[in-house]
DNA sequence: ATGTTAATTGATAATTATTATTATTTAAAA
DNA sequence: TTTTAAATAATAATAATTATCAATTAACAT
């Protein structure tokens, strides 16, 4: 929970020292992305958001999600179904185990891809900036029920 | 080339075996799929297929990669950005290689990640089926430009 | 505290990629 | 050949995202 602070305040600082207004629309998709733990669509974002503000816009959440993910503080997670995700408190690569049947996304802690990544590189003659792993499984919950 | 023309068979085989029509548009979009290594978009292909169907339409370029792909036969790279490529000659997942500048994607040739995906599917207790991985960065070619 | 101004917002239109619909055509088997 | 289910062309519908623009407001300077 102390954590979750201070993901917001990081964000937060890191759209002032950019220049960027603090509104309060802002603040609470801020504070969304920092806590919630479940990698949250954009939907997601906007529905919690309308139980405190009703005329919140779905174009703002949109708006605000680039403005972030521009700033390098939120991992924007593009499915092959075409489905957004986002992840306000890692915003840096790394692998995810994804369940197909009930959809949840399991944060993988596997070791980086350096080694992986330099290999490539060398072969490929690439400058690597970035890489993208998932794993789509079906997690143990979901095997347990059988239908 | 001989690898080609197999694929061709391949796939025209497995639509047969399904009970499928070959038409001559089925027929052009396979050809293709099997002969163009550049991972192509739909678009891509539609184009290139109106120069000998000029009344070829982009729905049947869709169902027939939703048809080929339900029997396994191409492998469907959706990226983060909401585009969708092609592979029709390495169906099974493998590495990829993506220049984000001149969009250029290349394969890897690195080995298959079954070690890692052992290690997770014992970390989350997930059922582990399929895996998806995207090294990004900027191809030799790119990089010599410095614009 | 108030005024100023550029950034931000809400509402909605536009866009884009994909899927659905339907009347017509056709590949393949009898 | 004839038959018939499958496939096609043309186009409408859909869904997610982005663009537009008038109205509002956060942050700064009085």
């Amino acid at each position: 929970m102390a954590d979750h602070k201070k993901r917001d305040e990081i964000i937060i600082r890191k759209l002032r020292d950019n220049g960027h207004k603090i509104t309060p629309q802002r603040m609470a998709i801020v504070k969304i992305l920092a806590k919630s733990l479940g990698h949250p669509r954009v939907e997601d974002i906007y529905d919690q958001i309308k139980k405190d503000f009703p005329t919140m816009s779905l174009a703002t959440v949109y708006r605000n999600i680039v403005l972030i993910k521009s700033l390098g503080e939120i991992l924007e997670l593009g499915f092959p179904d075409g489905s957004n995700r986002y992840d306000g408190n890692k915003p840096y690569p790394h692998p995810h185990v994804i369940c197909i049947k009930c959809k949840k996304i399991v944060d993988s802690d596997l070791d980086s891809l350096e080694g992986l990544q330099k290999e490539v590189a060398a072969a490929t003659n690439f400058k690597i900036l970035n890489h993208r792993l998932d794993f789509f499984g079906i997690c143990s919950n979901c095997m347990a029920k059988k239908v």
